[in-house]
DNA sequence: CATGAATGAGCCTTCATTCAT
DNA sequence: TATGAATGAAGGCTCATTCAT
């Protein structure tokens, strides 16, 4: 191979493929080599731990997070239902695109190590972003800004952003258990977020 | 504390905590035999295995879940806010308690292990138990019955029942990191919980 | 076996055999179990790690070492010279039955670690005990307290103990080598020291 | 800095450095690398192995040795106190400056590898020499040959020369551990040094 | 000469599990 | 029931060494 690149990139996709399979701890250094098709200590030539693996991995995440919020999605008017089906549309999508690792850093985010767990980082950001997008509406338009930002946190990860995401984690399950197709899955699922998610939005 | 019945208890207990802190990977059974007070060797008099810890633990979950609804939780009136408002409490309330092994049945459920996971498992008896309810009803006041079964599950599970579970999960690391106390994060929570998952019940 | 004394024993006694021959870096654990007649697992049920091996060892030596001495040893007039043979024999046997963890005591206390080393130990050891015997003959014979106590330490320990130690760990190599008898080697090594070390001691 | 010569050099110097702090088997190849300023590899272009760069820096010691041996330092008369004084000045000198080598000289030699220690060849030379000096002498003044020439190595080596080496090797951890200056170390040593081996001489 | 990338072998340590009492 | 001792099977990580450029 001989390609530092590709061979950097092989491992960190083996890791979040066998991460998201069997969980951080369940994942085998050497499974991953084997998945990557490098020799194991090659992945010690480019990370310090198999730990030092995942933080790359979220860390990429949090890139990319970034850029898609850089990515004027949150200049869309929620309020407006064409405007949240572009915006729904858009977050699942990329959602969807990073499966795998979203599942790994829903797993190692509700364990109680007492580091600062990755989903917190990038309600962060999110937070953040927002409500900067936020004041600028309020200047720009002349509106009250909402009670407390912190109150939109909680609303928008609880019943905006987690849904969504568990929405995709958990499909494969429940298509097979349920016996429901994709599409019907897809079709229940936008029509309570809808009526729940977009709601609240309606309302504000 | 010697007996039979406390050695195995205690492991139990110790194992829920330390799953639920470390994941099922990450728990040592020697851990959990010091965090008991037994012996190593013991566990495996009483627990065939480190896995079939867990199994029990899940098993004992089912068991509470079960009884829970037989407690004629769901007979209450979802459409009607004061009964909404009670439900909400003693969901909530039951979550608490189960906190620990929830997490792990949380966790535990997001890999893609092939086999049925608990989450699955719970969601099928919640919503046979719904269907059936709701059945009586139909019969009782001569009403349509609703779409499909299936819709109402997802529904209920992704906007229902999952963002109460994360909003138990996620406590601790949100009032921590976005400054809130306790009473906040839940008052922030259930205002949004009520516009959004209440309102669908209205709606319905 | 399910002998914990034996087995423990076992295992210090490779260790001590296979850290004289290949030193503590040099030596596999896996060694050090087979040649104990043990599972390496059961290595790290009695011992911390390889290093706590080693520890061991050292701490053993040293407990050794305050029996030997404790053993009124040092009560011999070494200024006789009848006296100074049955110390030097005494000595000399004692380093003989030791010569394997001595080896490792020298070679490990050679490099530059910056811990205290073993063989410091041992000689503050003997400084602080002949200085207190000597301090009790000064008492009784009333005669003058040698120079410093610091000067003693330095001429026993140079021109003393190590000569001795050195004379038991080449022993094997040197009469390889230079084609003497184990009796022609002990006897050249004694004459010298004595026309040296005994020398000096009469001369004070 | 960069070129040939130097890259060899420094891979030596960094080599002597670290096997004297760490021993042949602590002493790492990367870290020799860093140490150096150069390139892992490069290391396994001027050396064939790890042990090829001790073997070099013994190979390099030796012919210090003999060169030193060369300037007929053994023309001293060491049954004189002046030429003793000179002799032992210049002994001291050079063990002084090969220190970390013949740190890695005795630790080596210690093991019970085998092979003929580096000790032992150095040992070997030395007598060699000191003979053929003496039977000049013989030859020149017509005295007698002492007894045996192996008596004479044995009483060098072990009265004479090791407890030179060694009093340069634990040098630190003396000064450091006995609170006494490197001046009284030096003076103590010497003080005893002279009253055992020069006398030994004198008697001969 | 020099170097970034790669690797086979193996090392220390751990862990779930079992055995003997 | 309970436990100290024991073990097979890895597991993460390291290291000397080699390769390709």
């Amino acid at each position: 191979m001989r390609d530092a690149v590709n061979s950097k990139n092989s491992i960190l996709n083996a890791a979040e493929k066998l991460f998201a399979e069997k969980g951080f701890d369940g994942a085998r250094v050497s499974e991953i080599a084997d998945e990557a098709g490098v020799n194991k200590a090659l992945i010690y030539y480019y990370f310090d731990s198999k730990e030092d693996i995942m933080d790359s991995l979220f860390s990429i995440l949090i890139n990319q997070v970034i850029n898609i919020m850089r990515n004027n999605i949150l200049d869309l008017d929620l309020d407006n239902e064409d405007d949240f089906d572009i915006f729904l549309d858009i977050l699942i999508n990329h959602i969807e695109n990073k499966r795998d690792i979203l599942r790994v850093a829903m797993t190692e985010s509700m364990k109680k190590t007492g580091k600062k767990s990755i989903i917190i980082k990038i309600a962060e950001m999110l937070i953040s972003s927002e409500i900067e997008t936020m004041r600028q509406i309020v200047l720009e338009k002349g509106i009250d800004f909402p009670g407390d930002e912190r109150e939109i946190l909680v609303a928008e990860f609880f019943t905006g952003v987690l849904p969504v995401v568990n929405y995709i984690l958990f499909r494969d399950e429940f298509i097979e258990n349920f016996n429901m197709t994709e599409r019907e899955y897809k079709e229940y699922f936008l029509k309570a977020f809808k009526e729940t998610h977009f709601a609240y939005h309606l309302r504000r």
